[in-house]
DNA sequence: TATTATAATGACTTAATAGTCATAATTCAA
DNA sequence: TTGAATTATGACTATTAAGTCATTATAATA
C-alpha cells in the first residue's frame, strides 16, 4: 500500500536510498537493514512507506523505467522519418543508461543481480518490457509501410531485438570503460548502433546512407 | 573440491537433479534440500560431491555451457566462408537452446532466475561469455579480412551483439511459443538472424545475397 | 497547555535454509 | 569373517534478514 501522502520527503528518502545500494551493491545485497541505515531512520519506520521489500524494489525499478519512457516518448515523435525515430530512440536511451550508470550496471550486468520476491514483480518488469519492445514496433511498422524499411521482416521481433542490442552496447560499455561516455561517444555510438541495425554488417552493399 | 572420483553417478546423479529444478523452478528457488529430495538421497551427501551450493550451481552452468561451446566448435569448422560460419554457429546455438530449453528458459527468460552466491562464480560466468563472445570476433575479424564483410564495425562489439542477438530470438520465442520448435523451424529462424545481421532492416538494398 | 492523532523507533519474533557432524550403513581388504 | 575404511544419513546448529508491534516521540488541534 505505497503510502506516498503520509510524508512525500521520507518516500523519497527512502526510494533514493534503496537505489543508491542498488547501484553500489546490486539487488542481492539489498537488505531493509541496509536501506534504513542509509536513509538514517528505523527499519520499520520503511514499512509506513511500503508494503514490503518487493514494493520497495518495484518501486525502484519502475520510477526509473517510467522516467526513461517518457523521455524517449517525447524525443521521439519529434522526429519525421522512422529512421530518424530509431535514432532518437537508441541515442536517448543510451544517454539515460549513462546518466544512471551505476544503477543501471546493476540491473543490467551480467543479468546476475536482479533478485525478484514475487511472481507478481516479474510480471510487471515483463509488462513494461512489451510495452517499451511494441513502441519500438509500432516506429518500424510504419517504416515498413513507408517503404523505408524491409518488407520482409518481423516488427515484434526487430523490436525485442533493438532493446537488446541497446543493453548490450551498454553492458559492453560498463565492461570495457570505466568513466562516463561524453556526449559525443554517446553519439558516434548511437550512430553506428542505428547503422548496423539498418544496414547490417555486410560489405556487399554500399554503406553511405545518411543516417 | 568436486570429488568426480568418489562415484561419478552419484555425482551426475546430483548434478541432473539440480539442473531438473532449475529448469522448473529457476535458480532462485534452488534449495539443497530439494536437490537432495529430487535426487532421492539426503542433503549431506551433496556436500560429500559439491562444496558447496555454489559449486553445484556452477557446477550446472559449466557443463550446459561447455557442451554448447563444443558442439558450435565442431560445426563452424566444417564451414569454410565467415558467412556460413556464422549461420552455423547461430544454427547450432538455437538448436542446442532448444534441446534444454527449459533450462535456458529459466536462465535467459526475464534475466530474473538467476542468484549467484559468490564473486568467483560471476567471474567465471563472465569468462565463458567473453571466450565465446571472441571465438564470434574471430570469425567476423576473419569475414573482414576476406572482404565479406565491412570494414568500419567493430569486431569484438558485433561478437557481443550476435550473442545478444541468438538469446534475445530465443526469449522471444519462449515467450511467444509454447512448444519446441521444429528443425525446419529453427533452420527459418536461424537464417532470418543471420539475414539480418548482416543486411539490417533497410529496404534500401536488395536482398537478394544467397545465404 | 493539555489532549489526541500521527509518525517513528528498534528490539524481538519468525522463517528459511545453508552447512555440520555424530551416528549408521555399506564396502573393502586381509 | 571381521575390522577398517568409505560413504551416507538427517537431525541439528547457525546465520541471515524480513516483518512486527509495544513503546516513544512529534505534530496537530482545541
Amino acid at each position: 500500500m505505497e503510502n506516498v501522502d503520509k510524508n512525500p520527503d521520507k518516500h523519497d528518502l527512502i526510494l533514493s536510498a534503496a537505489r543508491s545500494l542498488i547501484g553500489e551493491y546490486g539487488f542481492s545485497a539489498l537488505t531493509m537493514d541496509k536501506v534504513a541505515a542509509k536513509a538514517g531512520i528505523a527499519k520499520g519506520t520503511i514499512y509506513l512507506y511500503f508494503k514490503d521489500k518487493n514494493e520497495l524494489i518495484e518501486s525502484a525499478l519502475k520510477r526509473g523505467f517510467e522516467r526513461l519512457f517518457e523521455r524517449i516518448e517525447k524525443r521521439v515523435e519529434k522526429e519525421a522519418s522512422s529512421l530518424e525515430k530509431l535514432g532518437a530512440l537508441i541515442h536517448e536511451n543510451l544517454t539515460y543508461i549513462n546518466e544512471n550508470r551505476f544503477f543501471f550496471k546493476s540491473i543490467f550486468l551480467d543479468e546476475i543481480n536482479i533478485v525478484f520476491l514475487k511472481k507478481k514483480s516479474v510480471e510487471s518488469f515483463n509488462l513494461r518490457r512489451k510495452k517499451y519492445a511494441s513502441f519500438v514496433s509500432e516506429i518500424i511498422k510504419r517504416g515498413i509501410n513507408s517503404g523505408e524499411f524491409r518488407k520482409d521482416i518481423n516488427p515484434d521481433r526487430m523490436g525485442y531485438l533493438l532493446i537488446a542490442l541497446i543493453k548490450t552496447d551498454a553492458i559492453y560499455n560498463f565492461m570495457n570503460k570505466n568513466q562516463d561516455l561524453s556526449p559525443e561517444m554517446i553519439k558516434s555510438e548511437s550512430s553506428d548502433m542505428l547503422d548496423f541495425f539498418v544496414k547490417g554488417i555486410s560489405a556487399q552493399y554500399k554503406h553511405d546512407v545518411r543516417i
